[in-house]
DNA sequence: CAGAAATAGTCTCATATTGATACTATTGTG
DNA sequence: CACAATAGTATCAATATGAGACTATTTCTG
């Protein structure tokens, strides 16, 4: 008998404790849920997960990028981002080559290998896209993504940096009093 | 002179990464970013994490809860439930008593020290709300909110699990000719 | 009523993730 | 030349994590 799947039953109904929670809990939980709803999947056929494959577009969008631009431009952390290369590279994803301006530099290019890994990642990625809005009309993830695009750029800002400190702090004054 | 803080540093300028991302991407970066623009104030007036704070609202909301309802509730995994409660133990924000009724159950009650924890918690999770959505008027807020719900019911039903199955399955076929 | 199965809850352990930091090598600058 | 800066790697210690074994108790079933 085969035993119960412990991950796989946690993952379930969570939608309870979802619909208490708070626009930042939400948040926090739906893209937990999404990611793994998918990642799965996407190692299994691509081999692959996510972020790897979002450093693996970088490069091939961007032909000869190098560790520092892909460390900024993916958002990663610099021993994060030099793991992912490395495993790109280990799994010939991705060839470097040194850079002849600067010895100190190397750049990424995408193989075959890679390519064809990102065509299945893309497929993949536009199918599970599709899932996941099925519900939504184009309209909706229009301004759906929207309200995403500008409350990363608002919580990216340095005006929040200064609001979050101010209006925080002081909360904290006034919640110190209870 | 002071070292350049590097995490603080990484926590930067993801926004432009976030740009170029998918909804899925979207949803992940900015649930953490949320988090983490709100947690650690959290953890220094409150003394307790976001997640632990969750747990105690919901004792606060459930007296007598046990710890089976608040892994559900919470959408915890056992282990972890488990330790967070012992934490709200330890440091006095809740109180086990036994259930007369079945010796393996006990009831979880929030305590003074707890009430008073929770209060400065949510003091600071309406502040950091307000803030996070500052520059959103309240229509849109419900809208974005509501969207989440629909998104989060949907990816949590076994009819998404099956859809998934199903379609991520096929699409896989497909992308492995590729 | 005697097991057997289920439930509540805890605890241990092995593993994975993480980010800070120190380090090498090279380039740029005054 | 000395010194700062940059590209990138490697190490390391801390932490988080979940699976699963375990105890104790209750409930179910023949």
């Amino acid at each position: 008998m085969p035993k119960r799947d412990g991950k796989a039953a946690m993952y379930r109904n969570w939608s309870k404790a979802f619909r208490q929670g708070n626009a930042v809990y939400k948040l926090n939980m739906l893209g937990t849920a999404a990611v793994r709803a998918l990642d799965d999947r996407f190692v299994a056929l691509v081999g692959l997960d996510v972020r790897t494959v979002r450093v693996l577009r970088l490069i091939g969008d961007n032909p000869g990028i190098g560790f520092a631009e892909i460390a900024t431009y993916g958002a990663l952390e610099r021993s994060l981002a030099s793991r992912l290369i490395q495993s790109l590279v280990r799994g010939g994803h991705v060839e470097r080559h040194n850079d002849p301006q600067d010895a100190r530099r190397f750049g990424l290019y995408i193989t075959e290998t890679g390519s064809t890994a990102r065509a299945r990642a893309d497929l993949l990625s536009e199918v599970g896209l599709k899932l996941l809005f099925q519900d939504f009309d184009a309209a909706e993830v229009a301004a759906f993504s929207s309200m995403m695009d500008r409350l990363a750029e608002w919580i990216d800002s340095d005006e929040f940096e200064r609001s979050a400190a101010s209006q925080l702090d002081e909360a904290a004054r006034r919640a110190e009093t209870l």
